[in-house]
DNA sequence: CACTTTTTTTATTCTCGATGAGAAACCAAG
DNA sequence: CTTGGTTTCTCATCGAGAATAAAAAAAGTG
């Protein structure tokens, strides 16, 4: 049927009308995300969107589902190149800079998603909570490994300061501005805030 | 004609249409936020609001303009209830937890600008640019004091890292569950990463 | 009871998702 | 290079629901 989809022909299409999604969305949100838009992004007239998919959520909840998956496996890739003995830190550190990489630069896709499924109606929220829940246990596990190293400081709480954390890195996509100041600048930033932050630190006995 | 409105009245009404307002905007976003819903949160027939408003963008930029104002408020407040001779770094707590304090309980308004400003349609977000820059002015001068004080780590870029920082808080607002962990939790979280995480720490040296 | 302020009822207009009837593009033989 | 068939897409338009306008009814005030 729809199948594999090898690459060529004009199945093409249909990616780049997932992509047009993932672009609207990630600007207008999903009550914002009209097909006609979409359909103007993806140079198409909007009817034609039905050929591939059945209805508007369908299409916001492929683009979502494409967008949760990149970001884990481009963070996932990132740690898998990184010294397996590095410790913790390093490679949380790792991991902060993937994902502000492929939130502010690489994909569309990741950054609506990560932006939009708190906009969800709750049933398709529903459908993507496990890829949610990949996505953080990823992270979970890092910080997991970093206080079995005795660098996180122990009055924090793993899950909160998580959150607290990954925040930080969400929110980027609303105010970073290429034109403004590097992507590396703000990867070094977000990298001494985590290190520092998390750490014990000198100031643990404090 | 409106001016000032003296409170009394049903000029009550018309705020709590704003209210209602800002309760919609927060969980539908800007282009989810119906006219329909916000009466019936506000207890009024739908065209009633056109008797306060002449559209509903005038509407909603009335409850985000309140929220950016209340948000900056409800910080400058707690601030100047500190000590004023009490170190930066703590000074920067306190606003810290007013913020999120201000986000997750006490104000829909707050809440709702900080997490719609960026879905606006440009013109809109435009208008309300100055207030928002207003409010970040009072976190860069909380910023400057405390690399003053030498407790900025030289590294960080006082003005990425504070928008990293105000990421982290605003986003709390996507996640947080007041039936899943407490606020002070969190707070409590924010404040240490924001502490270590500035400081140029024990860990400056590396 | 006149007169203004506020709100509801009723009607109009607009936007946007969706559909169905085909046109264009590609393709496989004859 | 036709012919017929399949895939891919366009045009025209419908219909639901939403924003707004207009008119009428309540409520409030002197």
């Amino acid at each position: 049927m729809t199948g594999t989809a090898r690459d060529t022909k004009s199945a093409r299409t249909r990616r780049r009308v997932v992509d047009a999604a993932a672009h609207v969305l990630l600007r207008r949100g999903y009550a914002g995300t009209r097909l006609s838009d979409v359909a103007e992004v993806a140079q198409v007239q909007a009817p034609a969107i039905y050929y591939y998919f059945s209805s508007r959520d369908e299409l916001i909840d492929e683009a979502v589902a494409v967008g949760l998956d990149r970001a884990r496996t481009l963070v996932t890739d990132a740690l898998a190149e990184a010294p397996a003995d590095a410790p913790a830190i390093d490679r949380l550190a790792i991991a902060v800079a993937a994902h502000l990489r492929t939130l502010l630069t690489h994909s569309d896709h990741a950054a609506a998603a990560v932006r939009t499924v708190p906009q969800l109606p709750e049933a398709m929220r529903e459908r993507h909570r496990q890829a949610q829940r990949d996505y953080v246990a990823v992270w979970r596990r890092l910080v997991a490994e970093v206080r079995d190293d005795g660098d996180l400081d122990p009055a924090l709480d793993p899950g909160t300061a998580l959150m607290v954390v990954l925040g930080a890195l969400n929110w980027t996509a609303e105010w970073w501005d290429p034109a403004r100041g590097s992507l590396e600048g703000v990867i070094d930033a977000a990298q001494r805030l985590v290190r520092d932050g998390l750490a014990a630190g000198g100031t643990g006995a404090r």
